[in-house]
DNA sequence: CTGAAAGCGCTTACAG
DNA sequence: CTGAAAGCGCTTACAG
């Protein structure tokens, strides 16, 4: 009902507003007893704190929230940035402001550089894409001790505290990409060759678990023949492409988790492999693309990267006003993205 | 900036919050050179009004949305529901309504009767699932008239005054599906049935008219045996389903653009044809779900039903409030989903 | 420890 | 046609 505020409270408790809302949110200095008689008559009467009232009233000591993120020279962040932004933009009538800070590739030091300078800005609330290092972890200790909430996004972390999580379920990510092979091996004997980011990285090896996982649940047909690091690096990854293409005349698929798209793409087209080799990529840069397009990939497998902007925003902005907990985790889609959803964007 | 509130127009303009109101939201009754001044301020200082403000204030008149769609007995729109659910609660605090009405199947004059319901309830907004009829185009001109907003969603349609939509591109999803094929037929010779609702529904038309685009530009080896109507029965479907298997023994695919699925799937198993031949629905309710797990169907098209729920209303409240114009099309992804997908929801 | 007042930004009767 | 006041629900100094 629309009947319930702070003010009905107060008239029928025999108090002030003030009293109320000092009792409804835990603040210091009210006599226990009335506390808990504040208390129950909101619980008596269904209270429910009003956002509207809060939204407005927030204004006068503003939120600030801080973003920490590799998106230097990364394409892939385009989406989440343009996430990021959307949120800002639409938070900011309620007083929501966003410090964002980027760097390029990832280090822990500077990532706690980061952080603390963001710290140093008094933020209320950080979303950030974590390394997996211990020292992250104690960080995020450090700041839940604060009583700052904070939302992983695109990565999880292993250790430390956090609101929530948002972003791709890597080891799903990798079953998806085997799901579309799959289907397109049709029991008929097929050689596949991952090629990975960094065997360092806790995503990379997850989506190769679950690649495995499903091909040998289900295909005895298909072979691994290797699995080789890209490093991310475009040179690196046309050479071992090439490399493993020379080796395996053979080859019938080519599964990527991560960067080296590029100069995996080039050493295929140079031999003229494009629609006779399979091609399962991650996310959808211009990279990917253009070589959708073109036929060198035949799929990839997209992780809804402007909701990992968007959301962390709108989940800490809902904590921070009104204490509205989060799903533990939002697993974003793993979408199959083909050719033909380029069309007519 | 935080700055430009009305009060301070009215400080600099030197007239009261009252008349700034008054000129800034185009109200009765106020002198038209002091409101060009007004104006003028407002402009100079960058106004932009302030939606917690507004939220707050508008509680005093509470907006009443209305919903109408054909959901009974239709397990697709389960899942807007849940989107329209979702988002009444959302707008709960910001003294939004909701009152939906339901019918089975598409009736023009039911649809009439209870969109004039709604409308009798004084809605201040309208969303529904339109059929595309000059009735109820006439009906949208008139709402139109009376200043009430209408979005349409899931399907829309082609004359008469709406907002937007909000919903598939069934051209685009018949391409993807297409896509599907393409891929999954590498060049080999393959005869598709196609299975569609009813021929009579644009909709359905406008799948297999993308569908066939896409295979006749990039499939020579794909050739389209048939295109028979389920008319949404099972029953039905089913029938033509196995006299179709019967005539075609080299039947390769079956695209469903539509209902009917539970039949088709009924005469495939029967035939114990899944995993031999492709199938592709749109959707996924449970009887795709099942079908997806036991290899009957190969791939499903969705269409993010939830987002179909939930954006009208979002949109409808947003104009309500602010005169924020939604994009005049919101076109809901054409997502491919296959047996993985449904691992760990 | 508690209350009365003012304020966040916008709107709406009510006077004049 | 315009202004002064009150209110939407919540919070925050400021008194006492």
């Amino acid at each position: 009902m629309t009947g319930v505020s702070i003010k009905k409270i107060a008239e029928i408790a025999g108090v002030s507003r003030g009293t109320v809302d000092r009792a409804l949110n835990d603040r210091y200095g009210i006599d226990s007893q009335l506390k808990a008689r504040i208390l129950q008559v909101a619980a008596d009467l269904g209270y429910r704190s009003n956002r509207a009232g809060k939204m407005l009233s927030i204004r006068k000591s503003p939120l600030k929230i801080g973003v920490q993120m590799p998106s230097i020279g990364n394409d892939f962040f385009l989406e989440v940035v343009r996430g990021l932004n959307a949120a800002a933009q639409e938070y900011e009538d309620f007083g929501l402001t966003l410090s964002i800070q980027t760097m390029k590739g990832f280090d822990v030091d500077t990532q706690i550089a980061q952080i603390r300078d963001l710290l140093a800005q008094n933020i209320n609330g950080l979303a950030f894409v974590p390394i997996n290092h211990p020292a992250i972890s104690a960080l995020l200790d450090e700041i839940a001790a604060r009583g700052i909430p904070v939302v992983t996004f695109n990565t999880d972390i292993a250790a430390g505290k956090r609101l929530c999580y948002v972003g791709t379920d890597y080891w799903h990510s990798g079953a998806t990409a085997a799901g579309v092979l799959r289907l397109l091996a049709k029991n008929d004997p097929l050689k596949v060759l991952i090629l990975t980011g960094s065997v360092q990285v806790l995503g990379h090896n997850q989506r190769i678990t679950g690649f495995n996982q499903i091909i040998r649940q289900n295909c005895p047909a298909i072979s691994i023949v290797d699995v080789l690091e890209t490093l991310d690096d475009e040179d690196r990854s046309y050479t071992i492409t090439a490399q493993a293409l020379a080796i395996h005349p053979d080859l019938g698929a080519i599964y990527l988790t991560a960067g080296g798209v590029a100069g995996a793409g080039r050493a295929i087209a140079e031999c003229q492999l494009q629609g006779k080799i399979i091609v399962i990529s991650n996310d959808l840069t211009q990279t990917e693309r253009d070589y959708l397009e073109q036929g060198v990939i035949t799929a990839t497998v997209d992780q809804q990267p402007y909701e990992q902007g968007y959301k962390p925003i709108q989940y800490l902005f809902d904590y921070l006003l009104d204490g509205r907990l989060p799903p533990e985790q939002t697993i974003t889609h793993s979408e199959i993205l083909i050719r033909e959803h380029l069309i007519n964007p």
